[in-house]
DNA sequence: TTGAAAGCGCTAACAC
DNA sequence: GTGTTAGCGCTTTCAA
């Protein structure tokens, strides 16, 4: 008994034509009851299926959505992915999955694949930023959505991300509240805009909490641990001439390398020094002391990504240059054993915690 | 300027018939280098794409594979991901993602999803252990990589699985060579074949040295943390009449919850207990004290799936009831320092550590 | 070496 | 209400 009958197979059976079907199986206008009956009936008999393939290519619709993200290993990342699964699929799209492994070229070649594949819709996480590859999709009308990182291109896009200056202003109000005014910084290429604001927000909160910014005490990084490593060894060399009493650090895995270089020093935190992660998941609640951290809802991303999305492809009839949206929602602070009162000038022998 | 022509829109600009620009776009038998020429250069002129839909429908091959998992922030899930991607895409195929979210009407509905659209292959790491829906798959011939966890039904399929018997004794013999002989351990579903399987594994291993199987010192939980953190509560509760030493839990949210009941109780690890977990991932080494864990080689896991897969693909021509394979890869120990010998009924006041 | 024609499975005018 | 027809963009016989 095979098992992918075809609109036509089934007609036969029933001596009506394909389109009669066709209508039945897609609850279109006007089939009669009787007839109706009877085509489901066989439908369910010989468990037919309609072949999705053939739909696509007849509607110029795929139902598909492609992502590209750097790494799906990523919590954030995976997050994301789920939030947008969850609304995508009720609403009858998949999502293929692009893991450009952080790679420029990899990612050119799932931008390629994913256009041939007629996507209907794209998300990007890019890292590459002149995107160039993309306007294609863009000219197409293929509705694009970025996620984590704006490209640099001269065109008004959509995007779902967080607010990154109220990041930073989340990490720098906390510790200014808790008296430090020595903080140092470790922020990510501002070549990116993710990087960018973060460091504008960073300076914004210092200034306007009266506090000078001392550029020695800022550090680049390129958001790998290694480099959270290195920034945070200099920064503790340095620290006699230039002494701060906490550090925010803007991204986990510059965190995870700070915080390696911090114990290495023999410094206890926060004892020693208030900490403030970026992204610092603790799905396990095991990480001792626990990181005090910035994080973005990134299941709220996926989330949001998703309405967009939808919203976009509802209205494909809309003019090629319709309002795009730049979605920015709110980072929130996580707070647990990392950070802790210091009082500034006076000799108290131990400071109480938060 | 339009962006999408067809081989026909090609076809016309040179005054040459479709299945000719087919032909030359495909590197297919034949065609003369002067005509060949002329078609690549108008190819690149005007950015012809290959509309893959078409493509499919024609071939009957989507160069597409499903792929179903209960939850993608899962870390052992996302890089079994990454993995299948890798190679799979190298090959020209692409995956199509689903997150039953641990559900089975989920896991069916993507099932009907991912057989409309007529995928190639699929990977499922299954919660519907009656797999009822998966037959069809089976039956057309299309390829199915279970992993994770295996179904119960009555034919031969391929699977990626670890060793799981050996995991237990990964962890058994570790706990063993230390001291201990009062071994506790939380599994999960022994219905499944991945908990029944550490069963056993924990059992032999213990038989093997030489050691009595104390059926009161085995919990049986449902890989959540909450019945991690409740088997390990009762565990400890009965501590005074059923002593043990080390506990071995065998999933990562189990563990997470067990460790947490262990710390509530206000014992020390190693000093008050020696405790081996499963899949306890630390991607910042944050984790203090730091966790012994057996682990599943997640990312080769993946690799391996995607060979098997293309495999597979390659020979679609073989007999219905090929050859399956059911590959067991082998887990690994993670030492940290979770675990500490044991100087069983002697008087040492403290144990020398690892 | 190339072209004509058929057809993959479906939907949507359009006619009746 | 239903059937006929055309066609989505591609590949592949078959014939020239």
């Amino acid at each position: 008994m095979k098992s992918q009958y075809t609109l036509e197979d089934i007609a036969k059976k029933l001596n009506i034509s394909a389109s009669t079907v066709s209508r039945a199986v897609n609850n279109k206008s006007s089939v009669k009851k009787e007839t109706r009956d009877r085509i489901m009936k066989a439908l369910k008999e010989y468990n037919y299926t309609p072949n999705e393939v053939a739909r696509s290519l007849k509607l110029n619709a795929t139902n598909l959505i492609g992502i590209i993200i750097p790494d799906i290993r990523e919590t954030t990342f995976a997050n994301t992915i789920k939030g947008i699964d969850k609304v995508i699929s009720a609403a009858g799209y998949s999502i293929i999955v692009c893991d450009s492994n952080e790679s420029k070229t990899k990612e050119a070649h799932y931008l390629d694949i994913l256009y041939q594949r007629r996507v209907d819709a794209l998300v990007l996480a890019t890292v590459e930023l002149k995107g160039r590859q993309v306007l294609r999709f863009l000219e197409d009308d293929i509705p694009v959505v970025f996620i984590d990182n704006l490209p640099k291109i001269d065109r008004s896009i959509d995007a779902v991300l967080i607010d990154n200056m109220k990041a930073s202003e989340l990490a720098i109000n906390r510790l200014v509240s808790l008296g430090h005014d020595q903080i140092a910084t470790i922020i990510g290429s501002i070549e990116e805009t993710t990087g960018y604001d973060r460091m504008i927000g960073y300076e914004r909160s210092l200034t306007i909490a009266g506090i000078k910014v001392n550029r020695n005490l800022i550090m680049y990084g390129d958001y790998k641990e290694e480099s959270g490593y290195n920034c945070m060894r200099m920064l503790l060399d340095n620290r006699d001439k230039e002494p701060f009493t906490a550090v925010y650090v803007t991204s986990e895995m510059m965190s995870v390398g700070a915080l390696k270089a911090i114990y290495e020093y023999g410094l206890k935190i926060p004892d020693d020094l208030s900490f403030i992660g970026f992204d610092v998941y603790d799905k396990t609640g095991l990480i001792n002391p626990g990181i005090d951290t910035i994080m973005q809802p990134a299941n709220e991303i996926g989330l949001q990504v998703a309405e967009l999305l939808l919203k976009r492809l509802e209205n494909k009839d809309s003019p090629t240059q319709s309002f795009k949206h730049k979605l920015l929602l709110d980072p929130y602070i996580e707070l647990k054993q990392s950070c802790k009162l210091y009082r500034t000038r006076k000799t108290l022998t131990s400071s109480v915690a938060d």
